[in-house]
DNA sequence: TGGAATCCATACGCAAGCGTATGTTCATCC
DNA sequence: GGATGAACATACGCTTGCGTATGGATTCCA
């Protein structure tokens, strides 16, 4: 209800069916998944629907294609990134800390989290959510932790991410009153792997 | 989208506003305040439109007084109850069970936080979190923590227990694969709030 | 250079939901 | 026992968004 949105501006030639997904994933990570309608895109792309299904089915083919276009980033960016870090607890917290810092993708995970009902984005939610739970188990247990152990604690970092990002979209001011946002997520890191237990100052 | 939920049996008399209010509280715990519509509502009541704009000016009254019962449900629970603990390490810990176990409370907070981008939600959100997050720095600081301190780690309890009641929502099945929750609850607590410092098994 | 393909506009029918206007039923109260 | 008002039904107009059906413009390209 943001009164009348519109930046109908299209400066260049044909537009791509890319340019309607990044759109629609914007629009998602804003306003949920039930804000992707085909007209008002359509006004801010400064087109009409007649574009739009050119390019797309229907409106459910849209929004699965940007849905899926974020599975794939999801899949690219993160797994294969902290495989290589041998030292369990340099790559928990790697891990822990690259995805605090990622803004974007933890608030776009935060919406589709929060249009968790819509029976289109669930699969992909539950997907995601196994993947990250699975990475955060193995990171746990690497440390020598026991499964149930791991599980647990993968479960308090999860949800610890996920409701930061969602006070993040939902109370900006409480988040932004903590100062020490890395202190923040050091905090929780030492609570869920026990510190290195060798920070000693080496003796005289 | 469930297809057609029609439990369209309305038995005694006249029906009450707080009956409608009930049902859209009901709505907007499961599928978010979008969900709540007048029509639908009236199906699921066993009456029409003519009755609901009998009661109430519009939708947006609807919505507002079932936000408003909820904040007082809210206020009235929570805050009384846990002042009178004085010791600060039990306060705090009775306090984030109490949190935790209360499902019914965290999962419409969750569905609330989900529907965050509404303005009509927002401001119930914002002073929700403002009153939980003072009550949590309270907890803290009555431990001997700084202000900092205290509310960096009240946002941490904050955050893992809304993503944990966001993840009930969204994907039940990681959380229900943690068999141990108050195991959960328990090892948070011990992160943010070192514990008594006196279980030392006595010496030899 | 003219036809085919691409990309988009316009115009339509349709359904859902809001809000209004006006009936209809029933208990009540004098 | 007829008038009154509470509680609801019915019917209507309006808007928004979906999807379809064409028509128009531009580009490519043989």
């Amino acid at each position: 209800m943001p009164p009348p949105r519109k930046k109908a501006a299209r400066p260049a030639g044909p537009l791509s069916p890319e340019a309607w997904v990044k759109a629609a994933q914007l629009l998602m990570a804003r306003e949920g998944v039930s804000a992707v309608a085909v007209e008002p895109l359509a006004q801010v792309l400064g087109v009409t629907k007649g574009s739009f299904y050119w390019h797309f089915e229907n409106r459910d083919a849209l929004v699965q294609a940007a849905l899926e276009a974020w599975e794939q980033d999801q899949s690219t960016d993160v797994v294969d990134r902290y495989r290589g870090i041998l030292d369990p607890h340099r790559r928990l917290r790697v891990l822990m800390f690259a995805a605090f810092e990622d803004l974007e993708n933890g608030l776009i995970f935060a919406a589709l989290a929060a249009s968790s009902e819509d029976p289109r984005v669930s699969p992909f939610l539950r997907r995601a959510t196994e993947r990250r739970m699975a990475l955060g188990m193995e990171a746990f247990q690497a440390l020598g932790l026991s499964e149930a152990e791991s599980r647990q604690r993968a479960l308090l970092v999860y949800a610890a991410y996920l409701g930061y990002f969602q006070l993040l979209r939902a109370a900006p001011e409480a988040v932004r009153a903590v100062t020490d946002l890395s202190g923040y997520v050091r905090h929780l890191a030492d609570a869920v792997a026990p510190p290195p237990a060798i920070p000693d100052p080496p003796g005289p």
